[in-house]
DNA sequence: AAGCCTGCCAACCGCGGAGCG
DNA sequence: ACGCTCCGCGGTTGGCAGGCT
């Protein structure tokens, strides 16, 4: 009994023969197709490679999608999510969750979180709805997007729609945590599907902001005092770190077991 | 250039369920 | 009810290719 590679001989023998009479005993079909193979080697073939309409290649941004979604919804019924994918077959959307997924929730990530996304604000006035924004850190924000003129809620729709813009255009703040393989994987799409955003801003005192979604509730929050002074420091941290238990991370949100502690990144 | 490492994918293996006698 | 066969599913492995040192 051969295994292994299949050649394309063989391959040939099987497609031809499955065309031509069916699969009807997968246990016999190898002998009557002239083939040293097991006939559960064989159903796999052509199942996963040879049988028409098989899809190969890269998974689309829809299908990323769908299987992320699915993997959520049904566990590793591979099978039944492959239903759901007209051309890729169960063992393909195995790989594809292995290989892109699975592989990088393995605990060997630190649990820290993400307390790195400070920068410096100069407060201008002390008009509680005007100031001016910098940042020192590498961040490729906007400045232009905060202007020095704005109002509370236009600042908080900025902030809201910045997130899911720059999310979109991977740049600015929110496309320094999702990078581009979070992107294709459509995470934003699903992240930030009811996302807003609350707080508020004082020329100098308090500064909080809030910004939540209605999935997994507040997700991150940046607060500072400052006093009259010109400049201040902030700093954004998720509200609910995960914590790591039985070399596992626990998330308060499922969709950031796709988070990269180490290198503060989703993939 | 060579050895090592990592990611990916095809294929194998074991188990359990369905169908049948 | 039981045992047998077949099939499909999900976990795992093996090997190749490309990148890195």
């Amino acid at each position: 009994m051969k295994k292994g590679a299949w050649s394309e001989d063989e391959d040939e023998k099987l497609r031809s023969y499955i065309q031509r009479y069916g699969h009807w005993n997968w246990r016999l079909l190898p002998k009557y197709a002239g083939l040293k193979r097991c006939g559960k080697s064989c159903r796999l073939r052509w199942v996963n490679y040879l049988k028409p309409g098989v899809k190969r290649g890269n998974f689309s941004k829809e299908e990323r999608q769908i299987v992320i979604k699915l993997h959520a919804e049904l566990g590793n019924k591979w099978s039944a999510i492959a239903e759901k994918l007209p051309g890729r077959t169960d063992n393909e959307i195995k790989n594809f969750w292995h290989t892109r997924v699975e592989r990088r929730r393995k605990p060997n990530h630190s649990a820290k979180p993400i307390n790195t996304l400070s920068f410096t604000e100069k407060t201008d006035s002390s008009e509680a709805t005007s100031f001016s924004t910098s940042q020192d850190l590498s961040l490729p924000f906007d400045d232009a997007s905060l202007s020095t003129n704005s109002s509370k809620e236009e600042l908080e729709l900025m902030l809201s729609e910045m997130l899911r813009e720059d999310v979109a255009q991977n740049e600015g703040l929110a496309a320094h945590v999702f990078n581009e393989e979070a992107l294709e994987f459509d995470y934003p799409e699903l992240r930030y599907s009811e996302l807003s955003c609350s707080g508020s801003s004082y020329g100098s005192g308090l500064n909080s902001w809030t910004v939540e979604d209605e999935a997994c509730g507040s997700f991150w929050n940046e607060s500072s005092n400052a006093s009259n002074s010109e400049s201040e420091t902030s700093s954004y941290s998720y509200a609910n770190p995960p914590v790591e238990e039985d070399g596992l991370l626990l998330t308060y949100d499922p969709l950031l077991q796709y988070f990269d502690y180490e290198t503060s990144l989703f993939w």
